[in-house]
RNA sequence: GUCCCCUUCGUCUAGAGGCCUAGGACACCGCCCUUUCACGGCGGUAACAGGGGUUCGACUCCCCUAGGGGACG
């Protein structure tokens, strides 16, 4: 990390997201410290589509006020539901739709923390933006580096690679280089009340919910066979897009007669008969692929890719799987195949593929197909 | 419509008189993990078709009523 001089700081104004747990809360503090002029903006994505969820958002934002009045530092807030909807929400939708396995977290980055959000703390008369994402930015002849949190454990970069360079440079990340257990432990510090408040998971905004029900309030079902590779019917789905590759739980298929007793899992889909297919066992062949045809490809600094030539890199198939060292060609125009070193276990349409070299995240692209394993 | 053989947790099954307050696997549910969807780890719920016997004792033996196979029909 190359922090600015204390001088040149103590003018900056950093707006800080701010979403109500200890991540942010954190960032916050050590801004101050730093000796920038911080403020905070929380963000309403999402409106309650009914009111059987009690809203954990009014909490997380009277959490944001407590800590914000906490430091001393004021707090705007701001709806972008609208936004979220329009360019994350919508394309998520048509993604499953489309029988895919959308991650809409890496969209609400691009469009939403790190555009939105970013345009709208500069009319505010911020110089920068920060958030708690476990990822570092670094300032290298001239350009910016988005590197992996050094808490690999807790390592983001893989939901940050679709943002641009020019945009990390106008961002900090104050958690990049501490591991977890110290930001809980600065947050209890400082009594800052998030200290020990749980993770937030499930998709950004929206939070964690049974996913199936969540996206039957969205699309039709269409349910249909579930077939072995040998094509016969060892059960029904109730539609295709609540299956991802990869995946055992919700096939309801037990006990199979003369079968073994591993378990089945997910390993495709015909959209045009509307058929499942499952295998048994989790490390079966049908499972694995060596290589994947991605598109929507995104650069954070620029192409690696030599012309005519092959990138060695490692890659990451979805979040928080370790690194696979790997071989990437550019095969057309916004396409690229990725060679793995060692067959990749689910590779799955919709998902991103993301670049590393090393502790440097190079980019990414949108998972097309993986090779020889259709059927 | 004579003679046989089957009937156990949601499913596939273990069980050949006391070791069964019925075991396992998968499914399902919960917790943990996790800013996607998943994977994974750890737990949990859940069954002897029903009725009579025989035995100190029956899921296991016998006898009847309800569901699947056998060259006279």
């Amino acid at each position: 990390m190359n922090e600015p001089s204390q001088a040149l700081v103590s003018k900056q104004r950093v707006i800080v997201g701010m979403s109500g747990g200890v991540d942010s809360s954190v960032s916050a503090l050590l801004l101050q410290q730093q000796g920038y002029r911080v403020e905070g903006l929380f963000m309403k994505n999402w409106d309650e589509d009914d009111g059987t969820e009690y809203c954990t958002a009014k909490a997380d934002l009277a959490d944001a006020q407590a800590v914000c009045g906490k430091l001393g530092i004021p707090l705007h807030t701001i709806n972008f539901a609208a936004e979220y909807w329009d360019n994350v929400f919508e394309h998520f939708l048509a993604e499953y739709q489309a029988g895919r396995t959308p991650n809409p977290d890496i969209l609400c980055n691009r469009e939403i923390k790190f555009k939105v959000f970013l345009e709208y703390a500069r009319e505010l008369g911020a110089d920068l933006i920060a958030t708690g994402h476990y990822a570092r930015r670094l300032d290298r002849g001239g350009r910016t580096l988005l590197l992996k949190g050094l808490d690999t454990n807790k390592d983001q970069s893989y939901f940050l690679h679709a943002v641009g360079a020019s945009e990390f440079s106008q961002t900090l990340f104050p958690l990049g280089t501490l591991p977890k257990p110290q930001v809980r432990q600065l947050a209890r510090e400082h009594d800052l009340i998030t200290h020990s408040k749980k993770d937030s998971t499930g998709i950004c905004f929206i939070g964690e919910r049974r996913f199936k029900d969540f996206l039957q309030q969205y699309l039709p079902a269409q349910p249909g066979d579930i077939k072995t590779p040998e094509g016969e019917v060892i059960g029904r789905h109730s539609g295709l897009m609540y299956h991802t590759i990869g995946q055992r739980q919700g096939l309801g298929i037990g006990g199979v007669k003369g079968t073994g007793e591993a378990p089945w899992y997910v390993a495709g889909k015909d959209l045009q008969r509307n058929v499942l297919l499952a295998v048994q066992g989790s490390d079966h062949p049908l499972l694995y692929s060596s290589s994947l045809t991605a598109r929507q490809v995104h650069w954070i600094n620029g192409s690696p890719l030599p012309a005519n030539a092959a990138l060695r890199c490692c890659a990451k198939t979805r979040y928080r799987q370790r690194d696979q060292s790997c071989k990437v060609v550019c095969s057309g125009p916004d396409t690229l195949t990725v060679h793995f070193d060692h067959p990749q276990r689910a590779i799955t349409p919709g998902q991103s593929v993301v670049f590393y070299d090393d502790d440097i995240c190079l980019g990414g692209a949108v998972i097309e197909s993986q090779a020889g394993s259709e059927v």
